[in-house]
Order: C-alpha cells, then sequence, then structure tokens
DNA sequence: CATGAATGAGAGTTCATTCAT
DNA sequence: TATGAATGAACTCTCATTCAT
C-alpha cells in the first residue's frame, strides 16, 4: 500500500506525448512513491539517524545513487515523507465535520472511528511516531507539523465542542478551551503502542470508545 | 544538580587523603553521577544517536575513556541513565496515596501536582520524552520501562480510583478499566512541550487543572 | 569561437536534407567541436578531476551520454582535446621561419609577437597551462606533447638560431644548444597569470621584449 | 628525509613535565611531519583530486582518522602542505646576499647553485610543480605562495640586480626591471623535468650555467 | 584508575558510465 | 543517433571504541 496519495485524487497524467519523449512521467511518479514508502518503513523502525540510505534504496528497488535523483539529500527525504504523507490525513475529517447533521455524541463518534482508522493505526501512525521522536531535532518540521496537522485538527475540535454547546448538547466549554484533552488518548495509544505493543497491547478502540463516555459525560452531555 | 538521588540521601564524603593516591571510593559515585548527568543533557538534547560521547565525557569533566571504565559502551550507558534515573520517580507518589485520608478529588488533585512537578518538568520530563524518542529502538528499555514506571503507575491510579468507588465518590469504573485515560493528557503534555514549546506554549498545569475537573465529573464524582 | 580549426579551411556545408533523418554527416564534426570547446572551457577552468562531465554536456548543448558517442571515455576526451587543439598551432611558425628574408634579429621579433598572439592569449594558453597542471597524470599525453609541440618548437628556435650563426648575425652558439632558454620567458608567462594574474598581473609583451633585447645582446648580436 | 624543517632549526622541545604528563609532544611532531611527508609524495604523484586519503595514511604509517587529529581536511592538509614547507626555502638565499663580498658574477651563480640544489631538485621541486598545477584551483594558495615566495623571490633578484648596477659590474637595468627574467629558466627546468624527463632528460645545471653566461653577457657584464 | 591519541569500520554523497527508450 | 534517468563503485569524513602511557 502506498503512503502518499491517500486520498483518490486523480493526479494530473501528462498529456501523451506532451514534451519530446516524455514517456516515464508516470514512473517517475511511482518511483518517488517508491521511495517514500521504503524511507517511512525504514524511518519508523530505526529513526532517522540509525536508518542507513542503503536500505532505504534496497526496500525502493532502486540504487543508492537515485535517491538523489529525487531528493537534495537524507534530510529533505525526511522532510519530504512526514510533509507530503500527512497532508491528506486531516482532510477527510474536514469534510467529515462539515456536512454533518446528527448528534454531537455520534459526531464525536465518528470523528474517532476516523482517527482510530486513519491515524492510530496503519502507516500514519508510524509516521506520528516518527514525528514524536525526531522532532525535536527537526524544529522546522515540528513548525510545519503544528501548522498543517496540530492546529487544524485542534481547531476543528474546537469548532465540533462549540457545534455542541450551540445546540445545548453540550454545557461545559472546557473542550473549547482545552481541546487537547480531546486527543491526548490517541496520543498515548500511539505512544503506547510504538512502546510497548509487545509487553501489552492497548485496545486502542476500547480506549477511545471509553474516552468518548468519559468526556460526554465530563462535558455535561445531555440527549437535548 | 544531579539527576539521580533525588531523594536527599546524604552521601558520605570520605575522609580526605585516606590512602596514597586510591580515589576515595565514593568519588567514583559520584563522577558515576556527573556522567549520568551529562548524558542526560547531551541524550535529551540530541536523541541517542546523534549524541558524542565527546560530548558527555566533556560535560561531564572526564576524558573520553574514562567513560568505559564506568559504562561498557555507549548503549550501556543510555540504558542506565534511564533505569536509574527513573526508579525514585515512583517512590513519593506511592507514599502519598498510601499515607491519604482526604476525598478522592483531592488526592487526585495532590497526585497531578506531583505529576506536573515531578515528571512533566525538570529533567526526568527530558527522560521521559528519550524514552518515547528512542523506546521503540531498545525494546528491553521499553520492557524495562513499563515494569518499573507505566504498570507501577497505572497500579497507583486504579488504586486511586478503586478507592474512590469503594468510599461512594465516584460511580463510575472507567479509570479503573482504563488508567491510562488519567495520564493522556500528562503525556500529551510531554510531548508537546518537547515539540511546540516554542510555537505555542502549553499551560501544562492548566491544561491538568481542566482535564481534572473533566475527569471528576465524567468519573460521576458527588461530593460524598 | 571554436578553438580548433584555427587555419581558415572552410569546411564543405552538407546539403541541407541529404537523407531522411541522417544528420549531415557534418553536423558530427560540428558537435564535435562543440564538446572540444565546451571541454576546454571547462578542463581550463577546473582541472581534470574536477571537471563534471555534466557541465561539459551542457556547455556543448548535447546530453551527457552523447559525450560517449564522441568519446570513450574522460581521458579519451582529455586527450583528444589536447592533441587537435595543439596541432595547428606550430604551423605558421614553421610558414614564418621558411619564407624569412630579413635579420634574425627581426625574425626573432616577428617570432615572438606570434607566441605571443597565439599561444599566451586566448585558448591555447589554457591549454598548455592544462598541459602543465595535468601533464604528469598523462605520461602518454606528455610524451605526445613533447614530440608534436615542445621538439618542433625547440627545433624550429634551434634553426632561427643557426640561420643567426650561419648569416653572422650571432657570435653565441648558446641558443642552438640551449633553445630552452629562448622560450623560457614565454613558460614563466603562461604559469604567472595562470596564477597571479589576479594578485600582480604581468605585461606579458613587455616581458618578451625586455627578453628579446637581453637575448640578442647575450647571444652577441651585430647588425652585421 | 624530512620536507619540513629544512634548515636546521631547532624546534622547542617542550619542557619535560611541563604538563600533567605531556609525553609525545615530540611524536606529535615527527607524526605531523610523517604525513606532511606522505602527503607531498602523494600529491605531488597524483594531484590533489587524485589522492586518495587512504594512501596519504598508508604511505604516512597511521590511520585514516589519524590525518585529521592533525589536519581539519584534504585542503587543510594541502595548504598546510605547501605552506610550511615552502618557508624555509628562501632564508638562505636571503642570507647568501647579505653576507656575500665577491662580484656580482659569483654571486649569481652562487644563487643559482642554491636555487638548483635547493628547489629545483628534491621534493621542493615537486612542491613547485604542485603549486604550478593546482595553484588556478585554490586562489588564496597562490596569494600566499605570491607573497611568501615569489615576490620575496623577485626582490632577492632586483637586489643583487641593483648591487651590479651600483658596483658598475652590469650596465644595463633589465633584470631589475624584469626580475622574472632570471629565474624563467628555473622555472622551466621544473615543468620540462616534471613532464618530459622520462622522454628527454633536461640537463638543468647546464641549463643554468648557459643561462648564467647569457645574462650577464646580455646584462652587460664588465668584470670591473 | 584516568587519559586522550589513535584506530578503522561505516555512512552519506558524488559522478563517470550505461542503456532502455 | 540522442537522450538523461539510473547505476554503484569509490571517496571523504565521523565517531564509538581501544590501549599505551
Amino acid at each position: 500500500m502506498s503512503v502518499v496519495g491517500m486520498s483518490a485524487a486523480g493526479i494530473a497524467v501528462p498529456a501523451a506525448g506532451s514534451g519530446r519523449r516524455r514517456a516515464p512521467a508516470m514512473a517517475r511518479e511511482a518511483r518517488r512513491r517508491a521511495i517514500l514508502d521504503a524511507a517511512l518503513a525504514a524511518f519508523s523502525t530505526h529513526g532517522f539517524a540509525e536508518t542507513k540510505l542503503d536500505e532505504v534504496a534496497r526496500r525502493a528497488g532502486v540504487a543508492k545513487g537515485t535517491l538523489y535523483l529525487y531528493f537534495t539529500d537524507k534530510e529533505a527525504l525526511f522532510r519530504a515523507l512526514v510533509e507530503e504523507t500527512i497532508a491528506a490525513a486531516l482532510l477527510d475529517a474536514d469534510a467529515l465535520v462539515a456536512g454533518f447533521s446528527g448528534t454531537t455524541g455520534e459526531l464525536l463518534e465518528r470523528l474517532m472511528t476516523l482517527l482510530a482508522d486513519r491515524v492510530l493505526e496503519g502507516p500514519a501512525a508510524a509516521l506520528v511516531r516518527l514525528m514524536l521522536g525526531e522532532g525535536a531535532r527537526f524544529p522546522e518540521l515540528a513548525v510545519f507539523y503544528h501548522g498543517h496537522v496540530v492546529s487544524r485538527g485542534l481547531a476543528l475540535i474546537r469548532q465540533v465542542a462549540q457545534r455542541g454547546l450551540d445546540r445545548g448538547e453540550l454545557t461545559s466549554d472546557l473542550a473549547v478551551r482545552f481541546p487537547q484533552l480531546v486527543v491526548a488518548p490517541a496520543i498515548l495509544a500511539v505512544v503506547w503502542n510504538g512502546l510497548f505493543a509487545a509487553v501489552e497491547p492497548l485496545d486502542t478502540r476500547a480506549l477511545l470508545a471509553a474516552h468518548r463516555e468519559l468526556l460526554l459525560k465530563g462535558l455535561g452531555w445531555r440527549d437535548s
């Protein structure tokens, strides 16, 4: 499965015979994707510093030098990986919130499911973990991540919480003031499964369900 | 300030000029501590792989070779750092819970303050962050950490939650079943401040206060 | 300006549209020349080892792979450059000496002017400098250079010196025995301008004029 | 034979027991010298770019990493080589001129012998050749070389020439105006032997003797 | 015990050369 | 024939580890 391009967004296929003999145009993108996939696997297994580009190249099925045709250097590869992979992650959540008409309790459940499906499992989880682990050493990346993922995610939560207040479904504004509290268990779950999966696996969905229950009650839910 | 030895145990200073040149038995321990302190500073700044032993030695005020008189290799130093530093962290919490006689709500507040003071700030936070970042690459260390810190911490929470249930102060057993929910915001705070302190600092104490409010309400608190 | 083909030989331009797509037989030669020109520029700027074939290709306006259709490898390109470019340099000098009827002093002046115009300035100087710098690493090339340029040049000088003796214009046979003494300042000038042009430029022509004066006097010139 | 420290200048030996246990102090210098010697051999054989540090290390009898304890990088090694080796070269010439009391013709002969002995043969010749070959790619080095060697050398020549004029031994001031003419044959000899030693060796001393003869006559020598 | 110079395996990166299109 | 993406050998430089002093 490819990491990038999760949304079925049609990538503009270059018009046939556009240039001189530009046939590979698509192969180029596929190869780039293969490299990013390989990089994700390698980086999330070994971390940035311990990942050898030899391994990335091998996994991607290309020669080591080929990496440099697509990315300036190891760091650029890492950055591209984080930036391009994470981008699409929040789109569906945005869409979900925008078009939702049920109760805020239901909306919360749907969002948590989305979160669990799309972020807490699969390659995205590895990326989040990577970000958590290496972020301190890549300040710009942390800034990017904050701007493109974190702040947008928190804004979304605030929006949902405000919706609940507006509709009289919630009575506490805690989630508006501290949206982090809503995602905290998800972060914990990612971290937990990154560290202790082998020792004591955590049932992420059960945890999130319990969290939702706690949250609704804590926020003064009433089935208006 | 020394990282280890948080308990104020007075370390016997060896009588000056004990032997000919035999470094006083205890100087060994002091030096070991200096190395661990230096290692904590270095590792939490740069991560495991990017930390040069040259820097650790310099910070500790010893020669590079000396490190090897105290630790087998870089990894052993890292392991010792995590293991020895974290040990004392939970002792006070244990003591607090054992000897507490107030309401569970108050106990919870005291525990959170303790958490904030001792784990979310200062060197321990760096260690937790280090564990989060590098843990995946040190499975044994994760096992150790789980056994000595995580499971003990969660047991403590379960104990407090059960106490609340037993005393009729809480009506929900969610915290008994998912004690992780109680610490999740603390984890989030550590991670946040590790990544985004410069972009958007998080008021950890306010967050934890809000969390406590949410938690008590969510767990069906009543001032019996 | 093309480096090679200093003689104004008109090269027959092939009739347009000779075949189907067969690049006109002469376009090949033009392209080869373009590559050699590009190579001269690159090699004399960066030296052999530091010259990237990428740059040569770009300067020549061809693809990198195309270079290999014209030259076996980088070294062959370098060799061809030296060999083909230097060839024509001595022809005019030969002609000048052969057809000269004035005094040997005048001949010497004409030769020096020729030398200054054709060797000490322009692309040829770059080539000579290249030969001086890289020659030690290309022994065969040094042999070639010696055979085709150096020994012929020295022979020419000997011939002129002998002419002066025969005509009674000179009394010393030093220049016959050590013709190198005659060109030494030219070599120095090339080297000097290659190294110190920016620090302390050398007036090549003034130097050569002084050298001629010294030389004539030193060789016992008399205006027979 | 060691390249550096040609003059018997006593290198300050560190006072015994100066520091804590600083024994190697001298070994350090010896090792540095070994590396410089190895570097000279390697660089003058293969040129800068083609010289592998592996070879330098092997020749010097040290590990590759050791090179970096003495020199920042390859370029620094090259620079140090040129700068330190060339330094002492002109000292004796200075001394010779300062303390000479014979005729200028004799002085010239002595200087040429000195030149032949010290610069045109042995390791210094390799260095000069190296400078000629690589100088264009190391502009700062060329500036250094000009300032420390070339301009001082030319000044010395001017001084000798002026001495000749003052004493009435010479009548032409050509050598004062163009001191380069005096050394040109030496440069030529270095170049020649670097390129054509195998094809047609040049008798440097005979060449210089002839040059001296030419020079004296050309400069209007008279045995005042 | 302590030192820090020395070691050398290993990694990222470059670039001459190849070859499918 | 021309292309230029792909290759991978080879290089410089780093740094954990060792060991003579």
